[in-house]
DNA sequence: ACCTGAACACCGTTCAAGT
DNA sequence: ACCTGAACACCGTTCAAGT
């Protein structure tokens, strides 16, 4: 009947030094891939890393730390996945870009999750790459005629849209529970449009198809836009 | 130095009845509206109501339970505010209802952060009273000839940009810090676009104005929309 | 039937104390 | 210098016990 009084199982001292930045962080991504940003909480990184549940505050200051450390290495993954414009027209440009944004969001989890909920905490570094790259996108349109003024809000109609999309998304896998799905889709019963549309899954627009939709359409009113600014411009040079 | 062994300020006892679940449901609002949604806890809320902690769970099964009540009472006051349509065409309706949509929902806090973090969560109730209000826009648009397809992928695209620029306004006033802010303005330096715009605040579509670009823009695309659909129709009417 | 505090299993974080 | 557990102030929630 002795027991020992000491708790059956303790973990050993780890020695210092070995733990590093880059360990927790993997860990931390680890965590967040294979379950969710949610599920990432001080005590269950250090369980999953074996370490003493506070040394991680050695390495990062709060909790808040090390999200933004991971924002910064997920907006570096993102960035780099992005592919080239070069000689593509403005649309076709504006139209890759966010597909591939889209696209490499949807396919890293922690990625999509931490720049929605965290949209704005952005480093410095990350500030700098986000900048380089839009700067790209919006010389092709200025050179198409765009005034920056202009380019530059066609841009973040198109960024917020698709950020407005992964949103939307993220809320419907995360509770499982589809707000405006064919589960609800008998609240559409004597409505003169909502109950002819087929496919009442896509009301949330998260498919493919709905994406696409919008950002085609969008791009078209830009098109008229950027007539409208070249015919503008040719009239000042004229009235000059 | 003799002291009452007792607390020094005990709560009385409310008596049974004296708690109603729309008392309830003030408090929280009046707690997020004053504080923030963040600051609605059950302990907090208990100290406000002057109920005893545990209290509320007699009325609502769960923190989650009380916040869908809260939503619910939340897209009420908005679809209550939203203005008449009658006798607009399809175009300055959908301006008018996104314009009105944003313009409510900023002005009413609770209803702002509740709608972006719990957007998928409707009750049946509210799925009814959104399908309705939407139905009627989409019929203007199916009346002006869009497919019913067509009408509610526009509609939903708009709806998605204006809770995109939502999203966006929230997460800057919430840190306080802009993501993207004059405070950034430097990282513009050398970059051949960017550095040209004149006003660096509003590079995250916050503003009145850059809200407004935006809508303009989306509608326009959906102008030549429906111009192809009319002419598609007609072909295939002269083909038939 | 309704209201309550004690208690539980969590969280992020601080800090004195080990090595 | 680095790693640690005890401890603290929170959280949402359960439950037996009051009235």
């Amino acid at each position: 009947m002795a027991r020992p009084a000491q708790p059956v199982q303790t973990r050993k001292r780890r020695a210092r030094g070995s733990i590093t930045p880059e360990e927790v962080l993997r860990g931390a991504l680890e965590i967040c891939a294979a379950e969710s940003v949610e599920a990432l909480t001080m005590p269950h990184l250090a369980q999953y890393l074996d370490v003493g549940a506070t040394s991680i505050y050695w390495y990062f200051r709060s909790k808040d730390d090390l999200l933004d450390a991971l924002t910064t290495e997920a907006f570096k993954r993102l960035y780099a996945q992005m592919p080239p414009l070069e000689g593509k027209t403005w649309d076709d440009a504006l139209r890759a870009y966010f597909l591939a944004f889209r696209s490499i969001m949807r396919a890293d989890r922690p990625m999509r999750d931490l720049a929605i909920m965290r949209g704005d905490r952005y480093s410095d570094e990350t500030t700098k790459l986000i900048f380089t790259t839009i700067d790209n996108v919006l010389q092709l349109m200025v050179n198409a005629g765009f005034s920056p003024d202009s380019a530059t809000r066609a841009y973040f109609t198109l960024s917020v849209y698709t950020r407005g999309v992964l949103l939307v998304e993220t809320q419907l896998k995360s509770t499982g529970s589809l707000g405006i799905s064919p589960s609800r889709a008998g609240f559409a019963e004597g409505l003169p449009v909502l109950s002819q549309r087929a496919e009442p899954e896509s009301w949330s627009m998260v498919s493919d198809d709905d994406y696409e939709f919008g950002l085609t359409n969008i791009i078209q009113g830009f098109r008229d836009l950027l007539a409208t600014e070249l015919r503008s411009a040719a009239g000042t040079r004229r009235a000059g």
